[in-house]
DNA sequence: CTCTAAAGCTAATACCGTTAGCTTTAGAGC
DNA sequence: GCTCTAAAGCTAACGGTATTAGCTTTAGAG
């Protein structure tokens, strides 16, 4: 019997597979060990199990919206950068609903994700920092961001808009409404 | 050995407790047997398994919410009204952290959840009702709402805000956020 | 060619959900 | 007060899961 030549990095990516595929409640050591063609047991040569493999899979996804972050403000500033970055994070998130759907409730609390989740969180500071907001006006800015953006990717990605208005629609609306709280906080 | 006497009711409520207790991701069929003081297959006689357990507390949930949104908006309307039923839901969420966390993300896709949710939606329309929006607009109002409580609730109550500024500030700034919206959509 | 570290395996344990079938209790009806 | 029945609760058993322990084998270094 060939040896199947995994890594860390190879499980990690099968079990995105596999929350691509079943959705992130499915997440399993069996099922990854399936689709990696390898008995359960031996992924613990590669991880050190199954919530270990969780806070894996949630920083790759942190890391991947990081990216996502990072590129939609590059060569852009002010309203233009605000928006395009909570577009692109919101097309990321429906993109890939089950990746969302794995994050926990608490990055912050894993120790593990304080890295990626910093680095998110960095993009939004450097992106707001265009509105010379002053001290605890910015922690403000950026938390409202969050919650916008993560209330509706949160709410999206699970398809909880049932009625027949386009979200796109509402995301504009919220964006608006976003950079106009980010105007009249600048002018005071 | 004396019954226990208990009811798909009592099983819902030690099934809170539990939630409460231990986390959502603890809500398990042989924790509750426990609290109850019963043998875990004895529960089926009350409740058809763990997947319709875990939608019975969803519904208790949504319910409790909907009751908590009906008694902010009852004798106020236009801005108070939008500003308490807010406040209220975020108390409510910050307040029972776990059950929060146990509903589920997409509660509009379990036909046992529909009547709850669609309570809780229709206090959000109804107060909403005092700005006369036409026709979509009163639907990405709605929306915007949701997506502002939920998504500031989703993260406070799991502990997201790390820095040290004060999360009822920020609600202010969400709510002001808000409500100048409302104002800007009713010119139009 | 040999030897070692790691990759993978099987076996075993513990916990969970679920089903089947038995026992016993509480209460309805006489 | 007695009986009888429906339901409440139990034990036993099965399958699936994570996890640990210990063995076997492979790939690659020397």
């Amino acid at each position: 019997m060939p040896r199947a030549g995994l890594n860390e990095e190879a499980v990690v990516t099968a079990a995105l597979a596999v929350v691509d595929r079943d959705g992130a409640a499915a997440l399993t050591l069996a099922s990854v060990a399936a689709l990696v063609g390898v008995a359960t047991p031996s992924l613990y040569k590669h991880v050190g199990g199954l919530a270990e493999l969780r806070s894996l899979v949630a920083n790759r996804v942190l890391r991947e919206m990081a990216d996502v972050a990072t590129a939609a403000v590059l060569g852009r500033s002010g309203d233009d950068a605000v928006t395009v970055l909570m577009r692109q994070l919101r097309h990321y998130a429906v993109e890939h609903p089950a990746r969302y759907a794995a994050m926990p409730a608490d990055p912050q609390h894993d120790p593990a994700l304080a890295n990626a989740s910093g680095a998110l969180i960095g993009v939004f500071a450097a992106t707001l920092r265009h509105y010379a907001l002053e001290g605890s006006a910015a922690i403000h800015a950026i938390r409202c961001l969050r919650v916008i953006v993560h209330g509706f990717s949160s709410i999206e990605s699970s398809a909880g808009f049932g009625m027949a208005e386009s979200p796109d629609d509402t995301f504009s609306h919220l964006i608006e409404m976003y950079l106009s709280y980010l105007h009249n906080a600048q002018e005071q």
